[in-house]
DNA sequence: GTATTATACATAGCAGTGTTAGGTAGGTCA
DNA sequence: TGACCTACCTAACACTGCTATGTATAATAC
């Protein structure tokens, strides 16, 4: 069901980039905007988002700003930097490639089942 | 240049377990295989995926055999096991899980660009 | 009035893992 | 003899998600 933990941590930067590249976000929303993306099927804990968000700020890829929503209520609000975006592209490249090569590996494997039990064994 | 830590991490249990599903295969093929797979865009260090081996290995998604070739060369050969083919097909499937979301994520932000320049702007 | 849930942020300690660097050893070729 | 490739292994370090916990306010339910 969940996702592992490595997979995590491997996307977790390249989409609250892309999420908060859509437009300011703050933390709460960007796990309901991460569930609505995956269907459902991805389902981030806060207590692992605040960390990625505070290590972005500290790298600059992110600038936090505090402020009063009307019911009262503080939030603090995330938006992209230049670098940030800088980085939100380069992690799309590696994931790609990444991607591509996975691909590969299993595309290999089905080639080999279908050579293997040839006409519909 | 290289692809960054966490998205090593996040692949190299698939990756080593479809090129081991593919046939049995030893640790300093396995890092020729990852460089043909990605056409040279993944580099893996030999200290790295030792490690990954061994720990494969005590999850019993891999059995190891020392085996000598013609040359005197001594290799230790690994065998995808029927739990480690189960773990490639979950990977897989969350890796394809995570894949789909980040996908729309671009998505959704080429829309967006899209809609703000209208007809090549 | 009070308990529960949702919103909203934050941190501490634990465990897992890639990186860097180094070590062992045999074969090939100039 | 030296350089390079093959082939395996490990240790110390740093990073980071996970789990658990804490704080605080607003909305909802009882």
């Amino acid at each position: 069901m969940g996702i592992n933990k490595d997979l995590i941590a491997a996307s977790s930067t390249p989409l609250v980039l892309a999420i908060l590249a859509e437009g300011d976000s703050y933390g709460y929303a960007i796990l309901q905007r991460v569930r609505e993306l995956s269907g459902g099927r991805m389902e981030w804990t806060d207590g692992m988002l605040y960390p990625v968000l505070h290590r972005l700020e500290r790298l600059g890829y992110v600038e936090a700003k505090w402020k009063v929503v009307e019911n009262g209520r503080r939030r603090k609000y995330y938006r992209i930097t230049r670098k940030g975006r800088a980085q939100l592209a380069e992690n799309r490249r590696q994931w790609q490639t990444v991607d591509a090569t996975l691909r590969g590996a299993w595309e290999a494997l089905s080639v080999k089942r279908q050579a293997a039990e040839p006409a519909g064994a």
